[in-house]
DNA sequence: CGTTGAAAGTGGTATATGCCACTAAATCAA
DNA sequence: TTGATTTAGTGGCATATACCACTTTCAACG
């Protein structure tokens, strides 16, 4: 096949979300910047925020994120003195993370911004075609891909 | 507002779309592992293979990625002997890109697994779906979300 | 009770990405 | 031609993420 007609990278459903979310966490991460939190760490917030001092793992799947990622992306959070952790006392095997009063303050001058950046974006592409859009990437995350067992 | 009520992160189109990247991440790092290549870097690859000795700047507007970073995602890549570099003579700023030998017969047999990940993605999702959804993806990392001046 | 195995996190290591300051090279002006 | 500006990359630093090997706790069982 000559290179002419070789599809491109769009055939791809993996490096099509890759790029996109690149462009996006160009834009969403430019709007918030003024409140000094990146978009993905103001996610992480309102995720502890709206969780009920959720634990470490509740958290990690609730964002399909890998438990040590969480963790590591976490310190720079508790760091800044917006997040803090404690044991949980039933089973002190779980951690369990809560916004401090600064997080909670920061959170919200943050999610201003998210709304501004939010209703661009959906002035840009549309507010019926970005709700179907979460919609399968909402269902992309749910899914199971295992491949039937070989039996 | 009652924490019960307060709309998750799946408001956010930026938050669903990182969910569903690291969702994907993980499936299609999975499948291609036994070639020791990471879908990112065989994503990075058949760019460089599809295009003509690519500068990287080329390459970097291509995939809607900072310059710097591609840089960077670059040298794994050059130090295991899969793509090397060299000054354009025409313009000794510019430096072009390509596969070594090695490189082409590795991403061979990443386009292989990469086929069975890309194949089950669809079987799962269903082939409509997908393709509309890399659509609007392309359409994304297409926009131009600068916000109209302030004149 | 202990032993044993599962569950929850931590730390290390590696890649993915972005921004910023800086250098080198080419272009544009005066 | 020379000085200012623009273009293309590099390197340093910081965050985002993943996997793996460990450690600590629990829970289950004999």
């Amino acid at each position: 096949m000559p290179k002419d007609t070789l599809p491109g990278l769009t055939a791809c459903n993996y490096a099509m979300l890759r790029r996109a979310t690149r462009k996006l966490g160009q834009f969403y991460d430019d709007v918030q910047a003024p409140s000094g939190l990146k978009a993905t760490q103001q996610g992480l917030l309102y995720q502890i925020h709206i969780g009920n001092e959720p634990a470490m793992g509740a958290i990690a799947a609730a964002l399909v994120m890998d438990l040590s990622a969480l963790g590591h992306t976490l310190k720079p959070l508790i760091r800044d003195g917006y997040v803090e952790t404690f044991a949980d006392p039933d089973d002190r095997r779980i951690k369990r993370v809560r916004l401090t009063r600064q997080g909670r303050i920061k959170l919200d001058e943050a999610m201003k911004l998210w709304q501004l950046a939010q209703q661009r974006f959906e002035d840009v592409v549309g507010k019926e075609k970005a709700e179907r859009l979460r919609a399968v990437l909402d269902d992309i995350s749910a899914l199971d891909f295992d491949l039937p067992p070989a039996t």
